[in-house]
DNA sequence: GCGGAATAGATGAGCTCTCAACTACGCTTA
DNA sequence: TAAGCGTAGTTGAGAGCTCATCTATTCCGC
C-alpha cells in the first residue's frame, strides 16, 4: 500500500511540496532500479569468477585497446570510464600490480601521466571478452526484442543528454 | 572502430564462436550501460550528501517501513532487497548502531530474527523520502515522457522475469 | 617574469560489499 | 533418539570506492 519512497499510511496525501511517484511511476521505477541493479550484479559476478576481472578494470583495459597506440591521458581515461580522478588512480595501480598498463610521463604535460596497455593487458582483455559479450548476449540481448532494444538505447541516450552533457 | 567488447582490429572477423555484438547492439548496450551508471552514481550521492544515508541502506528502511507491523525476517528482508544474506546482515549492525533496526529473536524459528525499524528509524526514513524522490523524479521521470516511461518498465519486467524468476 | 588560480594526479582513512568459512538450529530418516 | 542434511544468520579478511586532502605543474593576468 505504501510505497518506496514515501513511508507511512497515506503520505501521498500530505501536501508537502514533494512530488511524489504515482503508482504507476512507482511500478516503472522499480523495475527498472531492480533489472539494472540484478543485471549489473550478475555480469559483474559472472566476469569476475572466470576472469578475475572487475568490471570496472574491463571497461578501462577497453578503452585503452580501442585508442590508436593504446595508451591514454588519465584524466581522459577517467572522463571515458566515467570515472574519478581518484578511482581511476587506484585502480590503475592495481592493473600496475598486474603488470597490465603501466604509467608514462606525458611529454607535453609535466602534470600528466598517461596509462599504457601492455601486450599482458591486451591478452588478459582478449581472454575475458568473449566471456563478457557472452553474458552481456545472453542476460540482455537474447532477452529483448528489436523493438525493446532500440526503445533501450532511445531511453538511455534520453538520460545521458541529462546526466553528462559533455 | 573496435568495439567496447571485442579488443583489436578486426575481432568480429574471427570465427571463435563468440557472438559479438554489432555496431548497433553496441551503442544500445553503452548507452544503457552508461546512463544506468550515471543514474545511479547521482541517486546514490544525492541521497548520502542530503541524509547520510546510503542508498542500500534506505531500501532497507523501505522494505521495513511498507510491512503492517514494520518488521520482517532476515532473510526476507534480504530477497526483497535484492541483497544477500551477508549483505543484509552487515548492513543491519550498521543501522543497529544508528539506533534506527533492532534485532529480535524469533518466535517459531530458533534461528531466525527479526529485524524491527525503530521510531527513530521510521522518521530518518520520513526526512530522507523526499529528497530521494525529488531527485528520481529530476534524474528520471522529469527526462522521459510517457512512451518511454511505458517502454522502460516493460524492458525491466522483461529482464526480471530472466534474471529473478521468483 | 611573477604571483595566484586552476588543473593533473596521488594518497589515506573510512565505509560497503563479496566471498568463504563458521555456528546454531530445525527437519528427516532410520 | 541419533545421524545427517539443509537452512538462518554471522563473521572476518580482502577488495574497491568515496571523500577530503595534498603535491606538483601549468596557465593567466599584470
Amino acid at each position: 500500500m505504501t510505497t518506496e519512497v514515501s513511508p507511512g499510511a497515506a503520505p501521498d496525501a500530505e501536501d508537502d511540496g514533494t512530488r511524489w511517484l504515482d503508482t504507476g511511476e512507482q511500478r516503472a521505477w522499480r523495475a527498472w532500479l531492480y533489472s539494472t541493479q540484478l543485471l549489473q550484479e550478475r555480469l559483474e559476478r559472472e566476469l569476475m569468477r572466470a576472469t578475475g576481472i572487475p568490471h570496472a578494470y574491463y571497461e578501462i583495459l577497453v578503452q585503452l585497446s580501442e585508442t590508436p597506440d593504446r595508451q591514454m591521458r588519465m584524466s581522459e581515461l577517467a572522463d571515458r570510464c566515467l570515472s574519478s580522478r581518484s578511482r581511476l588512480s587506484h585502480a590503475v595501480s592495481r592493473l600496475e600490480e598486474r603488470g597490465w598498463v603501466r604509467r608514462q610521463v606525458c611529454a607535453e604535460d609535466g602534470r600528466g601521466l598517461l596509462a599504457v596497455l601492455t601486450d599482458e593487458g591486451f591478452a588478459a582483455l582478449e581472454a575475458a571478452a568473449p566471456v563478457h559479450v557472452e553474458s552481456v548476449r545472453t542476460h540482455l540481448f537474447d532477452q529483448l526484442s528489436a523493438e525493446q532494444v532500440a526503445a533501450m538505447e532511445d531511453i538511455g541516450r534520453t538520460l545521458l543528454r541529462h546526466l553528462d552533457p559533455d
